[in-house]
DNA sequence: TCTCAGCGTTGGATCGTTCAAAAGACACTA
DNA sequence: TAGTGTCTTTTGAACGATCCAACGCTGAGA
């Protein structure tokens, strides 16, 4: 029966592959392969050392391994401060952590200053050997991070493309073109035809401006007309999104499609503002399937990222980096899905 | 001028004690030295030391250290699943790293299984040495964890009380009731008498329980009949969240006070069902200051958790806690502030 | 008959750091 | 001059794992 290093190791300290080796009368080298390459032994004397392995409840000591390996089995992620996290955050770094221990790594947190991230904390990290890799997010325009682990050689994924100049290294990414494209399929199905769009300043995210494209090409597709359709907000100020609305709702737009579920609920406020009601006067899909979409009044559809998949991938990616530096880069694009909710069900053509 | 471990380490691999002892002219024991006591060295041997440490950008390997201090200088935290999880864990994570950092500690992240955490993956991560200690989070009844570690002597530093039994281990929480406490005050001030409060169900989440209790005191404190004014809601679900507040305004409530943004959600939600206004018609106040109470029309009025110093705190308990195992637990009970918004600053007398 | 690759295992060196204790330098006293 | 004490630096041995080059033996191929 498997026991827990406590009560073998009480008095002793650790348990070591030397004790395990004693005691099963076998150097610790065979040991060691008993656990790294267990085809190199003998199924008895395999069978017998892993017998004892679990009798003492033995397991390997992480920094030794990491000494001698050169290889800390961790994974960096430097998390921002909450004014430029992301209202999943806590989905994606559950879902990349798993990822990574199905893998035999784990994730070590850095902070990162106000700001924007810089290369200190990851300069830091690597000289002292502290993780093997990276994964990188909120990766914009001008962002030096990826120029510079490639150029140190070390491996790592973003979650985001790399906008600036040639793609750089791997890396995974939702297709937010694609989900507000669908989103504007969608209300074409329900009869919409001023289909506005509620976005960041142009240029000043690039996944902002690639929601816009998304929109943009659908409604080329069916002949609609973009022009004044397009509202720019700042990024974190709630009264610009508010503002920004205006002009889409006096163009006319029946629905419009915001970049955020915070920018779509800067859209419910101003129709408000107005006695109009939104889902009924103008349907609204937002970006990100945040928790509170479905909590709102009218429930906000919203376009969902894949966050486990994009985990798995991020995870996928970082590792084969490692396992071949020099392959060509991999990059991973996934199609994020419509959530539709109440505020984008009433069709315009049945009248409502 | 210093100079990154890249270039002068290029071709050779990591910088080392024993290159930079040989090129100072000194022993490796004495570079150890000029790091972690540099009061035993002679002035001008620490200064000639510091200048080639800076020269050769050398870090020490942290593996290294580890294997032979014993201590990885890590902080082990169990990341939950989304449905677990709460709206500010972003910033949480984000103060906890910052403030582990200050003090030379990095946290750890690993994935908890659905269905609430488990000993197994701290387990593990204790026997490969892998942390020095683990910041709980989400800790409710029953939760076995801070037992369990106790037994075995690990430090460890729970965000949230121990409700179960007597207390057990540090903890730093925040004051709930004395949030809703505050909360009532506010809308007593604006002339509210009938304040009713939307929590969970009975017993089903402690944290909860004691928002109750802060509502519930305030209450009688103003001869206020709390009888019939309790909601309870379902944890994850919002549709109960929505019924329950049915009875609360069938019994005339001027004013809800929440035990969660989410929970307020739902009452925004019912009010106008109901063709009535949240803020004008029924003072709301919510719990979290999640970052769309702001953003809600109208502006949710929310009680913050001090997030910043909470981190700060559960990293100097914890750190307190290793320098000395024996000493007598320690408690910290932080006082939330009451974020006032549009959603309850109509005063009542004046009439509105 | 001789060479040699392969079998499963072992001993020894090594990773980069810190700890414990010894050694050297120097001044001061007897 | 030898002895004592203080201050500074060095030496040698861990810490716990993995990598490398053997070990002695067997059977196949020349």
């Amino acid at each position: 029966m498997p026991r827990s290093s406590t009560s073998s190791s009480a008095k002793s300290g650790p348990v070591t592959l030397a004790m395990v080796a004693r005691r099963a009368g076998v150097s610790s080298q065979t040991v060691s392969n008993a656990i790294n390459s267990p085809d190199l032994l003998r199924p008895e004397t395999l069978e017998r050392v892993r017998r004892v392995i679990d009798e003492m409840g033995y397991r390997p000591s992480r920094a030794a391994q990491t000494l001698r390996t050169r290889s800390s089995k961790l994974i960096g992620y430097g998390i921002q401060p909450a004014a430029f996290s992301y209202p999943v955050l806590d989905r994606f770094l559950h879902a990349v952590s798993q990822a990574a221990e199905e893998a035999g790594y784990r994730i070590l947190l850095f902070a990162c200053p106000p700001g924007g991230p810089t290369l200190e904390g990851y300069e830091e990290l690597l000289d002292q050997h502290e993780v093997d890799g990276f994964v990188l997010s909120g990766t914009e325009r001008g962002d030096p991070r990826q120029a510079w682990l490639t150029k140190r050689g070390v491996p790592f994924v973003g979650f985001g493309r790399t906008w600036s100049g040639r793609p750089i290294g791997d890396w995974v990414d939702v297709d937010g073109a694609s989900g507000t494209d669908a989103a504007v399929e969608h209300l074409v199905a329900l009869g919409h035809r001023k289909i506005a769009f509620l976005g960041w300043e142009r240029g000043s995210s690039s996944a902002g401006d690639d929601r816009a494209e998304g929109w943009r090409r659908a409604m080329r597709r069916h002949g609609l007309p973009t022009r004044g359709r397009r509202g720019q907000s700042s990024v974190n100020d709630s009264d610009v999104a508010r503002a920004a609305v205006k002009p889409l709702l006096d163009g006319g737009a029946t629905a419009v499609v915001a970049a955020s579920d915070m920018l779509a609920l800067g859209c419910y406020q101003t129709l408000r503002e107005r006695g109009q009601t939104p889902g009924r006067d103008v349907a609204v899909i937002g970006f990100d399937d945040s928790p509170t979409a479905e909590l709102l009044s009218p429930a906000l559809s919203s376009i969902a990222q894949p966050l486990e998949a994009i985990g798995r991938e991020c995870v996928r990616l970082l590792l084969a980096r490692m396992a071949a530096p020099d392959a060509p880069p991999e990059r991973i694009l996934l199609e994020p899905s419509l959530v539709v909710r109440d505020s984008a069900t009433a069709s315009l053509i049945a009248g409502g």
